[in-house]
DNA sequence: TTTGCTGCAAATTGTTTGCACGGAT
DNA sequence: ATCCGTGCAAACAATTTGCAGCAAA
Protein backbone atom coordinates (compact mmCIF):
# COMPACT_ATOMS: atom_id res chain seq x y z
CA UNK A 1 0.00 0.00 0.00
CA UNK A 2 2.88 2.85 0.65
CA UNK A 3 4.98 1.53 -1.35
CA UNK A 4 2.33 1.80 -4.54
CA UNK A 5 3.62 5.46 -5.67
CA UNK A 6 6.83 4.74 -6.28
CA UNK A 7 6.06 1.58 -8.40
CA UNK A 8 3.41 3.38 -9.94
CA UNK A 9 6.37 5.68 -11.28
CA UNK A 10 8.36 3.36 -12.09
CA UNK A 11 5.77 1.43 -14.29
CA UNK A 12 5.39 4.67 -16.35
CA UNK A 13 9.34 5.26 -16.84
CA UNK A 14 9.68 7.84 -14.39
CA UNK A 15 12.59 7.85 -11.96
CA UNK A 16 11.91 7.55 -7.88
CA UNK A 17 13.94 10.12 -6.79
CA UNK A 18 15.18 12.27 -3.10
CA UNK A 19 13.54 14.96 -4.83
CA UNK A 20 10.33 13.24 -5.74
CA UNK A 21 10.37 11.49 -2.28
CA UNK A 22 11.20 15.12 -0.19
CA UNK A 23 8.43 17.44 -2.08
CA UNK A 24 5.98 14.11 -1.24
CA UNK A 25 6.77 13.96 2.29
CA UNK A 26 6.27 18.18 2.44
CA UNK A 27 3.16 18.04 1.21
CA UNK A 28 2.40 15.66 3.91
CA UNK A 29 3.77 17.37 6.63
CA UNK A 30 2.53 20.84 5.89
CA UNK A 31 -0.96 19.53 4.66
CA UNK A 32 -1.66 23.07 3.01
CA UNK A 33 1.46 24.96 1.33
CA UNK A 34 2.75 26.69 -1.44
CA UNK A 35 5.04 25.94 -3.77
CA UNK A 36 7.84 28.17 -2.04
CA UNK A 37 6.56 27.06 1.29
CA UNK A 38 7.46 23.17 -0.22
CA UNK A 39 10.84 24.41 -1.39
CA UNK A 40 11.78 25.64 2.11
CA UNK A 41 10.48 22.80 3.87
CA UNK A 42 12.41 20.10 0.84
CA UNK A 43 15.75 22.30 1.59
CA UNK A 44 15.90 21.63 5.26
CA UNK A 45 16.91 18.11 4.49
CA UNK A 46 18.00 18.72 0.59
CA UNK A 47 19.56 22.49 0.59
CA UNK A 48 20.43 22.20 -3.41
CA UNK A 49 17.00 21.53 -4.64
CA UNK A 50 15.78 23.93 -7.06
CA UNK A 51 12.01 25.85 -6.86
CA UNK A 52 12.18 24.53 -10.51
CA UNK A 53 12.13 21.11 -9.30
CA UNK A 54 9.22 21.33 -6.68
CA UNK A 55 7.49 22.80 -9.79
CA UNK A 56 8.16 20.21 -11.96
CA UNK A 57 7.36 17.44 -9.52
CA UNK A 58 4.49 18.87 -8.11
CA UNK A 59 3.28 18.65 -11.73
CA UNK A 60 4.24 15.36 -11.66
CA UNK A 61 2.40 14.21 -8.34
CA UNK A 62 -0.53 15.36 -9.24
CA UNK A 63 -0.64 13.86 -12.54
CA UNK A 64 -0.53 10.63 -10.81
CA UNK A 65 -3.33 11.81 -8.62
CA UNK A 66 -1.07 12.10 -5.11
CA UNK A 67 -1.07 15.49 -5.33
CA UNK A 68 -4.09 18.57 -5.47
CA UNK A 69 -3.83 21.94 -5.39
CA UNK A 70 -6.51 24.74 -4.87
CA UNK A 71 -6.42 28.44 -5.81
CA UNK A 72 -7.62 30.34 -2.64
CA UNK A 73 -7.66 34.11 -3.15
CA UNK A 74 -4.61 35.93 -4.94
CA UNK A 75 -1.15 34.47 -4.06
CA UNK A 76 0.09 31.03 -5.08
CA UNK A 77 -1.64 27.78 -5.13
CA UNK A 78 -1.97 25.86 -2.18
CA UNK A 79 -0.62 21.93 -2.11
CA UNK A 80 -2.22 18.67 -0.45
CA UNK A 81 -2.55 15.40 -0.81
CA UNK A 82 -5.03 13.88 -2.87
CA UNK A 83 -6.26 11.24 -0.07
CA UNK A 84 -6.50 14.65 2.44
CA UNK A 85 -9.08 16.14 -0.25
CA UNK A 86 -12.16 15.04 0.83
CA UNK A 87 -13.04 18.46 2.56
CA UNK A 88 -14.27 21.90 1.58
CA UNK A 89 -11.66 25.09 1.87
CA UNK A 90 -12.91 27.67 4.33
CA UNK A 91 -10.83 31.07 3.61
CA UNK A 92 -10.93 33.78 5.99
CA UNK A 93 -10.94 37.12 4.65
CA UNK A 94 -9.77 38.61 8.25
CA UNK A 95 -6.51 35.94 8.79
CA UNK A 96 -5.85 34.74 5.43
CA UNK A 97 -6.06 31.26 6.92
CA UNK A 98 -7.44 28.53 5.59
CA UNK A 99 -9.32 25.25 7.60
CA UNK A 100 -10.91 22.38 6.61
CA UNK A 101 -14.25 21.48 7.13
CA UNK A 102 -16.90 18.28 6.21
CA UNK A 103 -17.97 18.17 2.19
CA UNK A 104 -21.70 16.87 3.77
CA UNK A 105 -22.23 20.87 4.57
CA UNK A 106 -22.43 21.31 1.07
CA UNK A 107 -24.82 18.60 0.11
CA UNK A 108 -27.88 20.72 -0.12
CA UNK A 109 -26.12 23.28 -1.98
CA UNK A 110 -25.54 20.70 -4.75
CA UNK A 111 -28.61 19.01 -4.78
CA UNK A 112 -29.98 22.75 -5.12
CA UNK A 113 -27.29 23.41 -8.45
CA UNK A 114 -28.61 20.15 -10.03
CA UNK A 115 -32.23 20.17 -9.38
CA UNK A 116 -32.05 24.07 -10.39
CA UNK A 117 -29.89 24.08 -13.02
CA UNK A 118 -28.48 20.81 -13.74
CA UNK A 119 -25.43 21.56 -12.48
CA UNK A 120 -23.20 18.82 -11.01
CA UNK A 121 -21.22 19.70 -8.15
CA UNK A 122 -17.25 18.90 -7.57
CA UNK A 123 -17.88 19.13 -3.58
CA UNK A 124 -14.48 18.52 -3.17
CA UNK A 125 -13.00 21.55 -4.77
CA UNK A 126 -15.00 23.76 -3.19
CA UNK A 127 -13.85 27.00 -1.25
CA UNK A 128 -15.42 29.27 0.71
CA UNK A 129 -14.68 32.50 1.66
CA UNK A 130 -16.19 34.89 4.68
CA UNK A 131 -14.52 35.18 8.40
CA UNK A 132 -13.67 32.36 10.62
CA UNK A 133 -14.39 31.80 13.96
CA UNK A 134 -11.40 33.77 15.54
CA UNK A 135 -11.92 37.08 13.16
CA UNK A 136 -15.30 37.70 14.01
CA UNK A 137 -14.78 41.58 15.69
CA UNK A 138 -13.13 43.49 12.72
CA UNK B 1 -29.82 57.29 -6.23
CA UNK B 2 -29.00 61.05 -6.11
CA UNK B 3 -25.44 59.74 -4.58
CA UNK B 4 -23.43 58.62 -8.07
CA UNK B 5 -20.29 57.22 -7.46
CA UNK B 6 -18.56 60.48 -8.81
CA UNK B 7 -19.78 62.06 -5.88
CA UNK B 8 -18.66 59.86 -3.26
CA UNK B 9 -15.25 60.36 -4.94
CA UNK B 10 -15.05 63.40 -4.69
CA UNK B 11 -16.47 64.04 -1.00
CA UNK B 12 -13.46 61.41 -0.18
CA UNK B 13 -10.99 63.68 -1.62
CA UNK B 14 -10.45 61.75 -5.18
CA UNK B 15 -11.01 62.97 -8.24
CA UNK B 16 -12.98 62.34 -11.18
CA UNK B 17 -10.96 61.35 -14.33
CA UNK B 18 -11.74 59.98 -17.92
CA UNK B 19 -9.41 57.00 -17.25
CA UNK B 20 -11.67 55.99 -13.82
CA UNK B 21 -15.07 56.63 -15.77
CA UNK B 22 -13.75 54.37 -18.85
CA UNK B 23 -12.59 52.04 -16.19
CA UNK B 24 -15.94 51.57 -14.47
CA UNK B 25 -17.91 51.47 -18.08
CA UNK B 26 -15.55 48.77 -19.32
CA UNK B 27 -16.02 46.28 -16.14
CA UNK B 28 -19.98 47.46 -17.15
CA UNK B 29 -19.55 46.48 -20.46
CA UNK B 30 -17.31 43.38 -20.20
CA UNK B 31 -19.43 41.68 -16.97
CA UNK B 32 -16.48 39.41 -16.52
CA UNK B 33 -13.17 40.97 -17.86
CA UNK B 34 -9.49 40.68 -16.59
CA UNK B 35 -7.13 43.97 -16.02
CA UNK B 36 -5.54 42.93 -19.12
CA UNK B 37 -9.05 43.00 -21.00
CA UNK B 38 -10.52 45.83 -19.35
CA UNK B 39 -7.38 47.57 -20.55
CA UNK B 40 -7.99 46.85 -24.00
CA UNK B 41 -11.52 48.27 -23.71
CA UNK B 42 -10.70 51.09 -22.68
CA UNK B 43 -7.92 51.79 -24.76
CA UNK B 44 -10.20 51.37 -27.71
CA UNK B 45 -11.17 55.03 -26.64
CA UNK B 46 -8.12 56.36 -24.90
CA UNK B 47 -5.37 54.77 -26.14
CA UNK B 48 -2.49 56.52 -24.10
CA UNK B 49 -3.77 54.52 -20.95
CA UNK B 50 -1.77 52.39 -19.14
CA UNK B 51 -2.26 49.11 -17.53
CA UNK B 52 -0.75 50.28 -14.07
CA UNK B 53 -3.68 52.84 -14.55
CA UNK B 54 -6.18 49.70 -14.99
CA UNK B 55 -5.08 48.33 -12.10
CA UNK B 56 -4.97 51.33 -9.72
CA UNK B 57 -8.72 52.35 -11.09
CA UNK B 58 -9.51 48.92 -10.19
CA UNK B 59 -8.43 48.75 -6.77
CA UNK B 60 -10.35 52.25 -6.15
CA UNK B 61 -13.37 51.19 -7.28
CA UNK B 62 -12.91 47.95 -5.39
CA UNK B 63 -12.46 49.85 -2.19
CA UNK B 64 -15.21 52.13 -2.82
CA UNK B 65 -17.61 48.94 -3.40
CA UNK B 66 -18.26 49.69 -6.92
CA UNK B 67 -16.27 46.30 -8.47
CA UNK B 68 -15.55 43.52 -6.86
CA UNK B 69 -13.08 40.84 -8.21
CA UNK B 70 -12.94 36.73 -7.92
CA UNK B 71 -10.16 33.87 -8.75
CA UNK B 72 -12.02 31.85 -10.82
CA UNK B 73 -9.05 29.11 -11.79
CA UNK B 74 -5.41 29.90 -12.53
CA UNK B 75 -5.12 33.47 -14.73
CA UNK B 76 -5.51 36.44 -13.89
CA UNK B 77 -8.40 37.69 -11.45
CA UNK B 78 -12.06 38.47 -12.81
CA UNK B 79 -13.46 41.93 -12.70
CA UNK B 80 -17.17 42.78 -13.01
CA UNK B 81 -20.02 45.08 -11.18
CA UNK B 82 -20.81 44.61 -7.34
CA UNK B 83 -24.36 45.08 -7.96
CA UNK B 84 -24.29 42.27 -10.57
CA UNK B 85 -21.76 40.09 -7.80
CA UNK B 86 -25.07 38.89 -6.29
CA UNK B 87 -24.71 35.26 -7.27
CA UNK B 88 -22.69 32.27 -7.35
CA UNK B 89 -20.74 31.19 -10.01
CA UNK B 90 -20.66 28.18 -11.22
CA UNK B 91 -17.61 27.20 -13.06
CA UNK B 92 -17.41 23.94 -15.72
CA UNK B 93 -14.12 21.68 -15.94
CA UNK B 94 -15.61 20.93 -19.40
CA UNK B 95 -16.13 23.83 -20.93
CA UNK B 96 -14.85 26.31 -18.71
CA UNK B 97 -17.30 28.90 -19.03
CA UNK B 98 -19.43 29.97 -16.12
CA UNK B 99 -22.75 30.54 -15.42
CA UNK B 100 -24.80 32.62 -12.70
CA UNK B 101 -26.83 30.91 -9.39
CA UNK B 102 -28.97 32.14 -7.12
CA UNK B 103 -27.20 32.43 -3.63
CA UNK B 104 -30.23 31.24 -2.12
CA UNK B 105 -28.75 27.54 -2.71
CA UNK B 106 -26.06 28.49 -0.20
CA UNK B 107 -28.43 29.13 2.53
CA UNK B 108 -27.81 25.35 4.01
CA UNK B 109 -23.93 25.44 3.29
CA UNK B 110 -23.53 28.71 5.32
CA UNK B 111 -25.57 27.49 8.07
CA UNK B 112 -24.12 24.13 8.23
CA UNK B 113 -20.77 25.80 8.43
CA UNK B 114 -21.15 28.45 10.61
CA UNK B 115 -23.03 25.97 13.17
CA UNK B 116 -19.97 23.76 13.26
CA UNK B 117 -17.14 25.54 12.41
CA UNK B 118 -18.60 29.16 13.72
CA UNK B 119 -17.50 30.48 10.11
CA UNK B 120 -19.51 33.33 8.68
CA UNK B 121 -19.51 32.51 5.12
CA UNK B 122 -20.04 35.00 2.39
CA UNK B 123 -22.29 33.69 0.25
CA UNK B 124 -22.03 36.20 -2.76
CA UNK B 125 -18.23 35.43 -3.53
CA UNK B 126 -19.19 31.50 -3.65
CA UNK B 127 -17.78 29.63 -6.90
CA UNK B 128 -18.31 26.22 -7.48
CA UNK B 129 -16.48 23.75 -9.73
CA UNK B 130 -18.28 21.06 -11.59
CA UNK B 131 -20.24 20.20 -15.09
CA UNK B 132 -22.57 21.90 -16.63
CA UNK B 133 -25.98 20.19 -17.94
CA UNK B 134 -24.26 20.45 -21.38
CA UNK B 135 -21.01 19.02 -20.31
CA UNK B 136 -22.83 16.22 -18.23
CA UNK B 137 -21.00 13.62 -20.94
CA UNK B 138 -17.30 13.48 -21.08
C1' DT C 1 0.51 76.11 -5.20
C1' DT C 2 -0.71 72.27 -3.13
C1' DT C 3 -2.18 67.76 -3.98
C1' DG C 4 -3.87 64.09 -6.68
C1' DC C 5 -3.52 61.36 -11.00
C1' DT C 6 -1.11 59.45 -14.73
C1' DG C 7 2.39 57.40 -17.84
C1' DC C 8 6.55 55.28 -17.91
C1' DA C 9 10.05 52.30 -16.53
C1' DA C 10 11.93 49.44 -13.27
C1' DA C 11 11.31 46.25 -9.57
C1' DT C 12 8.73 42.13 -7.61
C1' DT C 13 6.64 37.89 -7.55
C1' DG C 14 5.20 33.50 -9.33
C1' DT C 15 6.05 30.20 -12.86
C1' DT C 16 8.04 28.10 -17.05
C1' DT C 17 11.64 26.79 -20.19
C1' DG C 18 16.28 25.71 -22.50
C1' DC C 19 20.32 23.57 -21.71
C1' DA C 20 24.22 20.76 -20.26
C1' DC C 21 25.88 17.71 -16.76
C1' DG C 22 25.50 13.59 -13.93
C1' DG C 23 23.43 9.44 -12.76
C1' DA C 24 20.37 5.60 -13.29
C1' DT C 25 18.95 1.81 -16.41
C1' DA D 1 24.88 4.15 -24.67
C1' DT D 2 20.69 5.96 -23.66
C1' DC D 3 17.47 8.68 -21.43
C1' DC D 4 15.67 10.82 -17.29
C1' DG D 5 16.07 14.31 -13.73
C1' DT D 6 18.27 18.14 -11.91
C1' DG D 7 20.37 22.81 -11.05
C1' DC D 8 21.01 26.99 -13.03
C1' DA D 9 19.97 30.99 -15.50
C1' DA D 10 17.12 33.25 -18.44
C1' DA D 11 12.51 34.04 -20.17
C1' DC D 12 7.77 35.12 -19.08
C1' DA D 13 3.54 36.77 -17.09
C1' DA D 14 1.02 39.36 -13.73
C1' DT D 15 1.26 42.97 -10.64
C1' DT D 16 3.34 46.77 -7.91
C1' DT D 17 6.02 50.80 -7.06
C1' DG D 18 9.02 55.14 -7.55
C1' DC D 19 9.10 59.15 -9.76
C1' DA D 20 8.55 63.37 -12.57
C1' DG D 21 5.31 66.05 -15.09
C1' DC D 22 0.82 67.61 -15.53
C1' DA D 23 -3.79 69.05 -14.22
C1' DA D 24 -7.44 70.02 -11.27
C1' DA D 25 -8.86 72.00 -6.82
Amino acid sequence: MAETWQQELRAKGYRVTPQRQLVLEAVTNLEHATPEEICTEVQRTAQGVNISTIYRTLELLEELGLVKHAHLGHGPPNYHLAIEAEHIHLVCRGCGRAEDADPAAAAGLADALRERSGFETDVHHLTVYGRCKACQGA
